[in-house]
DNA sequence: GACGGCCTGTACCAAGTGGTACATTCCTCG
DNA sequence: CGAGGAATGTACCACTTGGTACAGGCCGTC
């Protein structure tokens, strides 16, 4: 196999980003966290900016992902869907990978080489993804777009929510007034 | 005046800042770039987490007054309100600000030792205030304070897909439909 | 066994980094 | 004027950073 070590290597590497975040880290206090030499991390990433790019691709794969198995779901209705999605990601077990989604979607607006190229699949992938969905589902296509970038950022609005307060109830409560208001 | 130079100092560089990402700066970068030495950031913020504490709290003085002159306007009816917000908060000049505001909030889920303060702030202090206003417009406290949340959620959900697609059309749509949908 | 890819450890480097010490200027108040 | 504190400049420091050079080790193929 080609990229073994090198797809183990990320696998660790993300673990303990997701963390302790990307911030303030250096190749020597990642590579020492998982057990490596910060030059395997160079001749693996090529760079610092290498390996915060290799971990969106990863963060994109990811979501790639979710979204398919969100597409499976054929039967669900509107309501059903949206139930699903929302309780996947309020997940507790995911917070970790959801915050370091954010740091890297906040550095990506600020330019950072690593991260920038996750603007232009953030919103759109899931976006394109749910409008389908929906139209299935028997909505107009406009109407479909703007349904699910609603929804999309709903759903991204009380994740951050969630995240800074933890109060799960009170985000519970929010997504499900959407649920009855919105589908 | 005591803080005076430190004041114009904070403000230049969160200019600068908000233009070019808190990401990689350093005290001398910011320091050439706003006119003055990377010991005058030191001696005016203690310190580089100084500083950045003192960005967060000038963020949450901005956001309590954007918060205040939003109450001022008593006769508005819900949509209106929730309209005006979202006007405010689309406005291009303030997209460098709130790129910023993006980032603090990712480091700060992250534990950033000069962001995580924030945390305590970014939600309350927002649901809190509309709760109020959506009770003053005769909504039942509970259901004025899950709106409140959902409101704040759609509307930093929503900036941040403009933010990252720049497509304001797409996201005045989505709002529209939230406006219609909720309010 | 010799070769040739991959992979990895050691040692090193120049270029910064945040932070400090100390001297100096500036401004205000008596 | 002169004293004294706030503000600023200069020079420095120890340390860390990302990145590189080089020498090997491992391991399957001929």
């Amino acid at each position: 196999m080609e990229g073994d070590a090198r797809a183990a290597l990320l696998r660790s590497a993300i673990g303990h980003l997701a963390e302790h975040g990307l911030g303030g880290a250096t190749l020597r206090g990642i590579a020492a966290a998982i057990g490596t030499s910060h030059r395997m991390l160079i001749y693996h990433f090529g760079s610092r900016d290498g390996l915060v790019l290799a971990i969106v691709r990863s963060v994109e794969e990811e979501q790639r992902a979710a979204l398919a198995e969100l597409a499976a779901d054929a039967g669900a209705s509107t309501a059903e869907l949206a139930r699903r999605m929302w309780e996947r990601v309020a997940d507790p077990r995911l917070h970790p990978h959801e915050r370091l989604f954010f740091e890297l979607y906040g550095r990506a607006l600020q330019g950072d080489p690593g991260a920038a190229p996750m603007l232009e699949w953030v919103v759109p992938t899931w976006v394109d993804q749910l409008t389908t969905l929906l139209v299935q589902r028997g909505l107009p296509a406009d109407q479909a777009r703007a349904t699910a970038r609603l929804g999309l950022a709903t759903v991204r609005g009380l994740l951050l929510d969630l995240l800074a307060t933890g109060d799960r109830a009170a985000a519970d409560a929010a997504h499900e007034l959407f649920i009855r208001r919105v589908t």
